[in-house]
DNA sequence: GTCTTCACG
DNA sequence: ACGTACGTGAAGACT
């Protein structure tokens, strides 16, 4: 009898990690179950077991925790992708008829402990499957332990096996660790041994026990830090010690597993393994039915993005009709994204007219400087320095030359400190002497324009000097439209630099840019949801909403604010519409975390209509799971469910920023729309060839520009009706730099 | 393919 | 105490 037992969490860790990401046609997740069950087929196949049986951890806290706090303390959550494939592999288990085993307060490899054991005891024969080497402990004769590795290959480990490659028995893996600790689970182990040490003494003394007993015989050194930790020592045996002693429901099976061929043919083929329906001998069910994901024909892909646009999952055109009309978005569907579809693929064919020449002449002029400041800087580094490798610069800066990071000084990924723009400016302040700090800057700047905005452009130019970038509609989480090959949506205006570039984009001979943009509609439509009277005033008066909010913020007379104060005020502004925190306002202005907070404070103590709508905001989105836009756009929080404090608060902001970011992208779309509607019924020549979140570009002949512009922000203005006026600004000029 | 940086609203 | 603002796309370095 040979049983075969699962470490169910383990496997399919490795699965969701060790291969790339699958989904199938409704969108779910499949690869970790995938992997799962290629694993037990090679495996079923390889050792004939007659029976198999896979154990769980739950989420609640093990006996473990309760020995310790710090126990798996670092331990992050299963990722939501993998955790709703769970239900999944629970069901095709119960279709083959493998059973489960799932124990509060104890974890999956302590049921393979009470499992293998009991097997061991009455003499059967047990193979754990896991890819967790902890579990090699468990090895003795009667049980051995299949580990998976990387691609699902593995090696078998008995009793001879394992002593050959670590030279000591297997059970004294857990004295090893209660020395060494480990990291990944948190167990502290003793402070200063490491593996070699810990192995070297448990080969040299047997064991945990007779290591302490013969302390006298140890070097000096190592017996200090054995002696300061030994109780240390001792709790991370128990931690590290898989227990056989849970208890368990369990006796050892008389036959083997029976798999249900309908059952499991169904779930595989909804899954599409077809793969595995051939692995595991599967024949297709009497009357079986291709799963389709729909009946009938498919939606389209707005739709699917409207009902989900992250997730995007697909739909039948009678589901998703459905859908839309019960979620009121089919005024949203019909009346402004559809619509908009077949706009988005005429102003991509007409396209954008680009001085190609002068284009090219800017390119020569920042190649030479690029060139000078090249070779200023690699007088300083030496000529093996790549200037544009972050990674490199890092070393030489932190590393090589000993600079101090400034305070606060961000951390990237891979370990480093981060060379972003932002540090390097602190560095510069903090070592004016250091010239090179400056001219990698300089570098930088002039090196984007030209990979970017030179050779990147010029490639997509067509024979007409026109230039077409791509809008996808389906594709942001708020409603935005997004722009690619080339992004036109990105082209530089802050820097005076970068601003240069806008002077290429032109409009054909004898015609005419015209240019329009809201005015502050993001805080309009704040200032409509939360209906705050300060707020609705200040723009129904026609204030500068920034000077107005930094009189209310600063308690100063509108007329006496300082440009300083108007700043800061600007940058709360901005702040607030994204879910604000002080520690991020205080980076962004430069002001104390305290100073930022008294702002922040002052703020929604002035404009309480705001604080309450932020907070109404919220509590909504926890109770329905979702928020929407005035048009009934909809985006989905499943973050706020987390446990995480992090991805919890992501959601929190999401949701304060998306019914905003998200209305000012309906309300731009449908202004669109009808932008387009009139400019047929005044039978125009006048075309639009740009969005740029706020902004409309036209190019329209000579004649037809103030005409164009008219309608331009006429229909802008009135695309919805708020609790304030939409204002836009209209300007008509040769080229984008003088257009706006 | 991932990471880092940087361009925009 | 945690870790630190929303939404994008592209280039170059590195694995």
């Amino acid at each position: 009898m040979l049983l075969m037992a699962i470490d169910g969490n383990s496997i399919i860790n490795r699965a969701f990690y060790g291969i790339k990401p699958l989904t199938n046609k409704s969108g779910l997740h499949t690869h970790a179950v995938y992997g799962f069950f290629t694993i037990l087929g090679r495996y079923i196949k390889q050792d004939k077991p007659d029976a198999v049986c896979v154990t769980f951890d739950l989420k609640a806290p093990t006996f473990r925790h309760e020995m310790y706090d710090g126990y798996k303390a670092s331990r992050k959550g299963m990722p939501d992708e993998l955790a709703e494939q769970l239900p999944y592999l629970k069901r095709a288990l119960d279709a083959m008829g493998i059973p489960r085993f799932e124990l509060a307060g104890w974890e999956a490899d302590d049921l393979l402990g009470a499992i293998s054991s009991k097997c061991a005891d009455d003499g059967a024969e047990c193979v754990v499957v896991t890819g967790d080497r902890d579990s090699l402990q468990l090895v003795r004769p009667g049980i051995s332990v299949r580990l998976v590795q990387g691609r699902g290959e593995s090696v078998l480990y008995d009793t001879d096996a394992f002593t050959s490659e670590y030279g000591f028995e297997p059970k004294r893996l857990i004295d090893l660790k209660a020395l060494m600790g480990d990291k990944s689970d948190d167990i502290p182990g003793v402070k200063g041994v490491g593996e070699k040490t810990a192995s070297e003494l448990i080969t040299a003394y047997g064991s945990l026990e007779s290591v302490y007993a013969n302390l006298d015989a140890v070097k000096t050194s190592v017996r200090a830090k054995l002696e300061a930790d030994r109780e240390m020592a001792e709790l991370s045996y128990k931690l590290a010690a898989i227990a056989s002693d849970a208890p368990l429901e369990f006796t050892v099976p008389t036959e083997g597993f029976k798999i249900n061929n309908d059952e499991l043919y169904t779930l595989f083929k909804e899954l599409e393994f077809n793969s595995l329906i051939k692995t595991y001998n599967l024949n297709e069910p009497e009357n079986f039915e291709e799963p389709a994901a729909f009946d009938g024909p498919p939606a389209d892909e707005i739709a699917c993005y409207l009902l989900d646009p992250v997730e995007k999952r697909a739909y039948s055109a009678d589901e998703a009709e459905r859908l839309l009309k019960e979620q009121e978005m089919w005024y949203l569907y019909t009346e402004i994204e559809k619509p908009l579809e077949p706009i988005l693929k005429a102003m991509t064919a007409t396209g954008f007219k680009v001085n190609v020449d002068a284009l090219r002449g800017f390119g020569a002029t920042l190649d030479s400087s690029i060139n000078h400041i090249a070779f200023a800087i690699l007088e300083i580094t030496g000529p093996d320095f790549n200037i544009n490798s972050p990674r490199q610069l890092g070393e030489l800066l932190f590393t090589k030359m000993g600079l101090e990071p400034p305070a606060y000084t961000k951390k990237v990924k891979s370990g480093g400190y981060s060379t972003d723009a932002e540090t390097l400016e602190k560095l510069s302040v903090k070592y004016p002497d250091f010239s090179l700090i400056g001219m990698i800057l300089e570098y930088r700047k002039a090196a984007k324009l030209k990979s970017t905005y030179v050779e990147g452009l010029l490639p997509l130019i067509d024979e007409n000097g026109r230039i077409h970038t791509t809008f996808n509609q389906t594709q942001t989480a708020t409603g935005r439209l997004s722009s690619l090959e080339p992004n036109l949506q990105n082209i530089p205006v802050r820097g005076e630099l970068g601003a240069e570039l806008r002077k290429f984009f032109v409009a054909e001979d004898g015609w005419k840019l015209v240019d329009a943009d809201y005015s502050q509609i993001e805080l309009r439509i704040l200032a409509h949801l939360s209906g705050d009277s300060a707020m609705i005033d200040a723009f129904k008066n026609s204030e500068d909403i920034h000077a107005a909010t930094a009189a209310q913020v600063f308690g100063v007379p509108l007329a006496e604010v300082t440009k300083q104060q108007r700043t800061a005020a600007k940058a709360v502004n901005f702040g607030i519409v994204y879910g604000i925190s002080d520690f991020s306002l205080a980076q962004d202005i430069k002001v104390s975390r305290a100073e930022a907070k008294e702002y922040i404070d002052a703020y929604l103590t002035h404009f309480g209509g705001v604080r309450e709508y932020m907070e109404r905001v919220i509590d909504s989105a926890k109770e329905d799971g979702y928020v929407s836009t005035i048009f009934g756009r909809r985006r989905y929080l499943p973050e706020l469910k987390s446990s995480n404090y992090n991805t919890r608060s992501f959601g929190e902001r999401v949701a304060r920023n998306m019914p905003i970011q998200g209305a000012a992208a309906d309300i731009i779309k449908l202004a669109r729309v009808k932008v387009n509607e009139r400019i047929k019924r005044e039978g125009l020549k006048t075309r639009l060839i740009l969005q740029v979140h706020d902004e409309l570009i036209a190019e329209a002949p000579a004649d037809e520009a103030e005409i164009a512009a008219k309608i331009l922000s006429e229909e802008m203005q009135n695309a919805a009706e708020l609790k304030v006026p939409l204002t836009v600004d209209a300007h008509i000029a040769e080229n984008w730099y003088d257009a706006k």
